[in-house]
RNA sequence: GGUCGCAUAGCUCAGUUGGUUAGAGCGUUCGAUUCACAUUCGAAAGGUCCCAGGUUCGAAUCCUGGUGCGACCACCA
C-alpha cells in the first residue's frame, strides 16, 4: 500500500538512476522510426541551475517524452557552453580575491585554473538538469570545447577565410575597457543614463572667433583629427577650408564640410574624431583624416593624449573640462540623457575605439550559398518556412535583425576561447612583403610559406563564444565527419529557447549552419518567456526576489516544479512565479498519488493482477462516462502537444485529473456499479497523459499498477479507445447532484442530514431513474421522489435543469423566506435571459445571416427558458 | 528614432476558425472531519473583457485611433 501523501524526494532520485543505467534515454539511428531530435540549449559551465533553465528543460522534456511516447526516435543532446568571457570573468573575479590577476599568472596557468573551474561547474550543473527530470541522451553530452567541437570550429574558420568570408580589418569596434576585449554588436546594451552635453569653444586659426562644438564625451577630443559642418548650414559654410586650434593639445585640424552633419543637433558642428565613434570614422574614411587613437585596452588615455597620458577615461575626462574651464573654453554644460553602450557581461561602459579585428561579412555573395549572402540565406530559410519559429510573431522580429545586421566582429581578446587559427610570420630579416599575410590553416604551419621562417606567432585572440555554439546542432552529431547520427538526426526537429537568445544564438546557428551544411539546423523554434517574479520583475539577486529551482524541487518535487512554470502559459509569453503556485501543483501531484492509491486499493481488493479486459457490455454509465471523457482528452492532450500547445495541455489533464476522475468517476465508482476493469484502465491512461509532464511521480505509480511492465517512458501514447460511449445519463445526473447541493447550502440545510428530494422528470424519467442510486449519494437525499410530472409542491426550494423540476421540503426544517428572495433572484435574471434571446430573434438580419442551427438553438432556448419561468413563478406564489 | 507585445474576477493567467449566461488556480465568504487525499470535500460571491469608433445579424476575439504598461532593436554627436 502506497503512503498516504507522495514525498517527492523519496523517489525521484532513484527512479532517474533507474531510466538512465537502464538507458532508457538512448536513441540509436533507426531506419525504422521517424527520428525527433532536440539539441539542448547548452548551458554555461559558470553556473548553477536557474529557472530560466529549468523552464527550458521542463519544455522540451515534454517535447521529447511526447514523441517517444508516440514511437519517435526521440534524441534530446545534451550539453555545456564554454561561455567564454562569462567563464574568464567568474575566474578572473576569484583570482583578484587571491590578489591575482589573470596578466600575473600567463595564458598557460591561468588556462588550466579555468578548467580546474569549469570541471567542478559543470558537475553541478549536469546533476541539476537531471534533477529536472530530463530525458536526454548521457551518452552524447558535449561540450563546445571539445576536441571534436574545436576541430569543427577551426574547419568552418578556415573554410569562411577561403570563401573570402572570414577577414581581418581596421575598424571601429564596440570595446569593453574591463574585459579589455571587442563585443559583438549585440553583446552591447544600450542603457539611457543622464549625462552632459558640453559645449566647447574650439578656436579658428587666424580668426578671433572660433566654433563652439557639442559632445557628450569631451576626453576625446584628443584624437580629434577636424570639425565637420553642414555644407548647407549658412552658419558655418565660410569655415570650411579654415583650420582649428584645437584645444589642450593644440593641433591643427581642418573644418571640413560633410552632409552627415545634421543642423539641428547640438551646435551643428560636429568634433570628429575618427578612432572613437562610428560616424566620425566613416566621415574621416571619406575626408581621409588621420585616425588618433588615444585609449589603451583598459581605457587609459595613451601617448597620443599628451599630459593627460595614463589617466584612467573617466579621470581625463575631469581633467579635461577643468582645463578647458580655466582656459574659459567651456561655453555651457547641458544636461542631456542619451544611450550609452555597456557590455552586457560585467556592465562596463562601452568605448568605441579603432582596432585590428577578425569579421565575418554577411553581405558577400558566395558560389556555396548559390551565389547569395550569408544574410540572404539566413532570410531566406524562415522566409519560406524552411523554418518555422513559434509564436509567429518573432519572425518579425528576427526578419528585422537579421536585415539589418553588420559585420560580426568574432575576435576576443580574452584568453578562454577557441584560439583563431591564425599565424603570423615574424620572420628573421629575410621576409619578404607577402609575409605580412595571415597564415591560416586547420593545423599550425611548421614555416612560412614565404620566407620559410620558423618564426611563426599564433593570433592572441579568441572566438567569440557565440561562434562555436552557432555549430551547435551539427557538430554536436559529429560534423566534420558525415557521421550516420548527422545523417539521421540533422536537422533537429525542435529549437525550444528563451527569445532573450532569438539573436544570439538562434540567428547565429541559422547564419553558421545554412553556411556549413548547407541545410538548416532546425525545423521549429519555440521560443518561451523569462521567468517573472510575481510583481512581474525580473528575478535577481541584487532584489532577492529569485526563486531557487534546486530549493523548490527539494521541497515540493520536480513534477510540481515542472507543471507550475508551464500550466497556464503561452509561448513568447513571460511566466510569473511564486511559492504558491508551485504548492499547488504539489497538491496536484499528490491529489494524482491518492487518486491512484484508492483505485489500486480496489484493485487490491478484488484481487486484480493484471490487466483486465473491459467488458463492453458491463459498463455502468459512469463508466460510459468517463471514457467518453478520456477519449475526448486523449484527443485533445494529443493535437495540443503536437501544436505544442503545451500549457493549454497541462491544464487540460489537471482539469480531467481533478474534475472528471476524481470529483465525479471516483466517486460514482463508491457505489454498487464499481468497475475495477474500468477503474484500472482509466488510470493507466492518465499516467501515460501525464507522464511527459510529471515523469516521476508517474512512473512510480505505474510501478505499483498491476499488470504494469518496464518504464511507463517507453510505453506508447495512448490512442481513443474505438467504441462509441455515452455519457449523457451520468452528465444528466452531474447537473441535479450540482442544482440539489446548491439549493441545499442556499437555504443552509444541515449538511449532516439528508433531506427527501422530489423530481419531475418529465421526458428525462428513464434516465434519472437508472443513477438514482448515485443521486441518492452523492447529493445526500434521503428519498427520493422521482416522477414524470405532478402539483406544485408547498414551499420547497425549487429549481430546473434540463427540463426537469427539483423540490427540496423546507417548510418547518428551515426559513423558507430566505428561498423566497433566492427564487425571485433566478426568476429575475432568466427573465432578462428571455427578453436578450428574444431581442435577437426579433431582429431580421440575424435570422436571416445565422447559421440556422444558432437560429434554432436560440429558439429552442426561449421556448424552454418560457416554460421554466412559468413553472418557477407558480412556484414562488407559493411563499 | 524603429519594431513588437500586453491590457479579461482582488491576484496570476487561459480563452480554439467571431455564436446562448466569458473560464481556471490562488485569495475571499459560508459550510463539512467515520470518506483515497485537510496537500481534502461541497457551495457561493466576484467581470463595463482599458477607452472611442468601425466591420458584422452577432465582437473579449477582426479593423482604425487613443490611453496605460512592458520588451526588443538603433553608430545622431
Amino acid at each position: 500500500m502506497l503512503p498516504p501523501a507522495y514525498d517527492a524526494k523519496q523517489y525521484e532520485d532513484a527512479i532517474y538512476k533507474k531510466w538512465e543505467s537502464a538507458g532508457a534515454f538512448k536513441a540509436k539511428v533507426n531506419p525504422a522510426k521517424k527520428p525527433f531530435t532536440i539539441a539542448m540549449p547548452p548551458p554555461n559551465v559558470t553556473g548553477t541551475l536557474h529557472l530560466g533553465h529549468a523552464v527550458m528543460l521542463a519544455l522540451e522534456d515534454i517535447m521529447i517524452r511526447h514523441r517517444r511516447m508516440k514511437g519517435y526516435e526521440a534524441l534530446w543532446i545534451p550539453g555545456t557552453d564554454h561561455a567564454a568571457i562569462a567563464t574568464q570573468n567568474k575566474v578572473e573575479k576569484i583570482l583578484a580575491g587571491e590578489g591575482m590577476t589573470r596578466e600575473k599568472l600567463g595564458r598557460e596557468l591561468f588556462l588550466s585554473r579555468v578548467r580546474e573551474f569549469v570541471a567542478n561547474s559543470k558537475d553541478t550543473i549536469r546533476n541539476q538538469i537531471r534533477k529536472m527530470g530530463s530525458s536526454c541522451d548521457w551518452s552524447r553530452e558535449r561540450y563546445t570545447l571539445d576536441e571534436d567541437l574545436s576541430e569543427a570550429v577551426t574547419e568552418i574558420f578556415v573554410k569562411m577565410y577561403e570563401d573570402g568570408l572570414v577577414y581581418r580589418g581596421y575598424r571601429i569596434v564596440n570595446w569593453c575597457p574591463r574585459c579589455e576585449s571587442t563585443l559583438a554588436n549585440d553583446e552591447v546594451e544600450h542603457e539611457e543614463i543622464e549625462g552632459n552635453f558640453y559645449h566647447i569653444l574650439y578656436p579658428v586659426k587666424g580668426e578671433k572667433e572660433g566654433l563652439v562644438v557639442a559632445t557628450t564625451r569631451p576626453e576625446t577630443m584628443l584624437g580629434d583629427t577636424a570639425v565637420a559642418v553642414n555644407p548647407k548650414d549658412k552658419r558655418y559654410k565660410k569655415y570650411i577650408g579654415k583650420t582649428i586650434l584645437l584645444p589642450l593639445t593644440n593641433r591643427e585640424i581642418p573644418i571640413i564640410g560633410d552632409d552627415y552633419v545634421d543642423l539641428k543637433t547640438g551646435t551643428g558642428a560636429l568634433k570628429v574624431t575618427p578612432a572613437h565613434d562610428p560616424n566620425d570614422f566613416e566621415i574621416g574614411k571619406r575626408h581621409k583624416l588621420a585616425t588618433i587613437r588615444i585609449m589603451d585596452g583598459a581605457g587609459r588615455i595613451n601617448e597620443h593624449g599628451g599630459a593627460y597620458k595614463g589617466l584612467d577615461r573617466f579621470t581625463a575626462r575631469e581633467k579635461v573640462l577643468e582645463d578647458l574651464k580655466t582656459k574659459e573654453l567651456l561655453i555651457k554644460i547641458e544636461p542631456l540623457k542619451h544611450n550609452v553602450g555597456h557590455c552586457y557581461r560585467c556592465s562596463a561602459m562601452i568605448e568605441p575605439l579603432t582596432s585590428d579585428q577578425w569579421f565575418i561579412d554577411v553581405n558577400k555573395k558566395v558560389a556555396k550559398l548559390g551565389g547569395k549572402s550569408l544574410k540572404e540565406r539566413s532570410l531566406e530559410v524562415v522566409k519560406d518556412k524552411s523554418i518555422q519559429i513559434i509564436p509567429d510573431r518573432f519572425k518579425k522580429t528576427y526578419l528585422n535583425w537579421m536585415g539589418e545586421l553588420y559585420d560580426w566582429c568574432i575576435s576576443r581578446q580574452i584568453w578562454w576561447g577557441h584560439r583563431i587559427p591564425v599565424w603570423y610570420c615574424v620572420g628573421d630579416g629575410a621576409c619578404k612583403p607577402e609575409c605580412k599575410n595571415p597564415i591560416v590553416g586547420k593545423t599550425a604551419p611548421r614555416q612560412c610559406p614565404h620566407c620559410g621562417s620558423k618564426q611563426l606567432r599564433q593570433d592572441e585572440d579568441t572566438l567569440d563564444t557565440w561562434f562555436s555554439s552557432g555549430l551547435w546542432t551539427f557538430s554536436t552529431l559529429g560534423w566534420p565527419k558525415q557521421t550516420e547520427d548527422l545523417k539521421y538526426f540533422h536537422p533537429t526537429s525542435m529549437m525550444e529557447t528563451g527569445y532573450d537568445i532569438l539573436f544570439f544564438w538562434v540567428a547565429r546557428m541559422i547564419l553558421m549552419t545554412t553556411y556549413a551544411i548547407d541545410d538548416i539546423p532546425f525545423q521549429k523554434v519555440y521560443l518561451h518567456g523569462l521567468v517573472r517574479a510575481r510583481d512581474g520583475k525580473k528575478m535577481s539577486k541584487s532584489l532577492g526576489n529569485g526563486i531557487d529551482p534546486i530549493e523548490m524541487i527539494a521541497k515540493y518535487g520536480t513534477d510540481a516544479l515542472r507543471m507550475s512554470m508551464v500550466v497556464g502559459t503561452t509561448p513568447g509569453n513571460d511566466v510569473r512565479l511564486y511559492e504558491e503556485k508551485i504548492e499547488g501543483f504539489r497538491n496536484f501531484t499528490n491529489k494524482l498519488w491518492n487518486a491512484s492509491r484508492f483505485v489500486l486499493s480496489i484493485l487490491e481488493e478484488k484481487g486484480i493482477k493484471a490487466k483486465t479486459k473491459i467488458d463492453p457490455k458491463k459498463l455502468s454509465d459512469a463508466d460510459q462516462w468517463i471514457l467518453a471523457k478520456l477519449n475526448d482528452t486523449i484527443k485533445k492532450a494529443d493535437k495540443g502537444l503536437d501544436k505544442y500547445n503545451i500549457g493549454e495541455t497541462g491544464q487540460l489533464l489537471y482539469d480531467f485529473l481533478w474534475n472528471d476522475f476524481c470529483d465525479w468517476y471516483l466517486e460514482l465508482s463508491k457505489g454498487e456499479k464499481q468497475n475495477p476493469a474500468v477503474l484500472h484502465f482509466v488510470l493507466k491512461n492518465i499516467l501515460h497523459l501525464l507522464h511527459p509532464f510529471m515523469p516521476f511521480v508517474t512512473e512510480e505509480i505505474w510501478s505499483h499498477l498491476p499488470g504494469s511492465q518496464g518504464f511507463l517512458m517507453l510505453q506508447n501514447y495512448p490512442t481513443p479507445i474505438k467504441g462509441k460511449f455515452d455519457g449523457g445519463t451520468i452528465q444528466l445526473g452531474i447537473e441535479l447532484i450540482g442544482k440539489i447541493r446548491y439549493l441545499r447550502a442556499e437555504n443552509k440545510l444541515d449538511p449532516a442530514k439528508k433531506t427527501p428530494v422530489t423530481i419531475y422528470a418529465h421526458a428525462n424519467l428513464g434516465n434519472v431513474e437508472k443513477i438514482r442510486p448515485e443521486i441518492i449519494r452523492l447529493a445526500r437525499v434521503s428519498e427520493l421522489t422521482l416522477v414524470e410530472s405532478g402539483e406544485k409542491l408547498s414551499k420547497a426550494a425549487t429549481t430546473m435543469v434540463e427540463g426537469m423540476e427539483i423540490f427540496i421540503p423546507l417548510e418547518g426544517i428551515v426559513d423558507t423566506a430566505k428561498e423566497k428572495i433566492r427564487l425571485g433572484k433566478e426568476i429575475e435574471s432568466i427573465h432578462a435571459q428571455i427578453k436578450g434571446m428574444k431581442a435577437r430573434l426579433d431582429n431580421p438580419g440575424f435570422v436571416k445571416n445565422a447559421p440556422p442551427a444558432v437560429v434554432a438553438k436560440d429558439r429552442a432556448s426561449v421556448l424552454e427558458n418560457e416554460e421554466k419561468l412559468e413553472k418557477l413563478k407558480a412556484q414562488w406564489a407559493q411563499f
